[in-house]
DNA sequence: CTGAGCCATCGACACATGTCAATGCGATTG
DNA sequence: CAATCGCATTGACATGTGTCGATGGCTCAG
């Protein structure tokens, strides 16, 4: 089942096909970047699952971490077009964007199933 | 087709369904931060489109950097466990692993196809 | 109006990360 | 053996990132 090694010559590179575009993976990676951390992919995967939105308080009592922390983190998310708030009263409440990508919603749903 | 905002009382945060132990969100994220990488996701790309196993210096060849820092990419990538190497010669032969858990393989299907 | 609760922002700090130049090492060619 | 090629490793540097304490603005209850 292994793939057979081709040969080679000394001092010729073979082409590379990368088939993928240095601005899409850019965006690509905008993504991967807001989901590449413990704390915001456990944010998202609660206000995946969640029927309701959730407020800043709920996460800072959840987890270990100060106010400003979960608040920066939840910027992020948002900064990355994964989230969005409405403010009422005192409270924020946040939840997952209806409106993803279908790459981007693969994304989150594959980085917060497991 | 707006959520409703639950109603709250000061002083009293809700529960939080994270349903994702930091054991398995610190195991994703170590892929994501593999993945989170604009060098990184291409090569990766390459490699799942490739028939062929693929060296280090068509990589080389392909992006506007340095040896050593695609094989420190590609070492990251090695680390995260997504590909495996096999030396020949002078050559070292990337491709990707082909025994990749589900969740890592939809992660980096939905990474790399966009 | 005043105090208290919720949250965003700012400044600071330690740490991780991407990049490069220089070096080293094994394999191959001559 | 000597020179060259492919590649990994090292050290150094600038930049990005997660975390915190302090602060300020906004809203509601009293």
């Amino acid at each position: 089942m292994r793939m057979e090694l081709p040969v080679r010559q000394r001092g010729q590179c073979c082409e590379v096909n990368t088939e993928l575009s240095t601005a899409v993976a850019r965006q690509t990676v905008e993504v991967l970047k807001a989901l590449a951390d413990v704390t915001r992919i456990q944010i998202l995967a609660a206000l995946a699952r969640s029927e309701q939105p959730v407020c800043v308080c709920d996460f800072t009592a959840e987890f270990n971490l100060g106010q400003p922390t979960i608040s920066h983190h939840i910027g992020k998310l948002k900064a990355a077009g994964l989230v969005e708030s409405e403010k009422r009263g005192i409270w924020s409440y946040y939840r997952l964007r209806d409106d993803l990508s279908p790459t981007v919603r693969r994304l989150v749903e594959a980085a917060t199933s497991a």
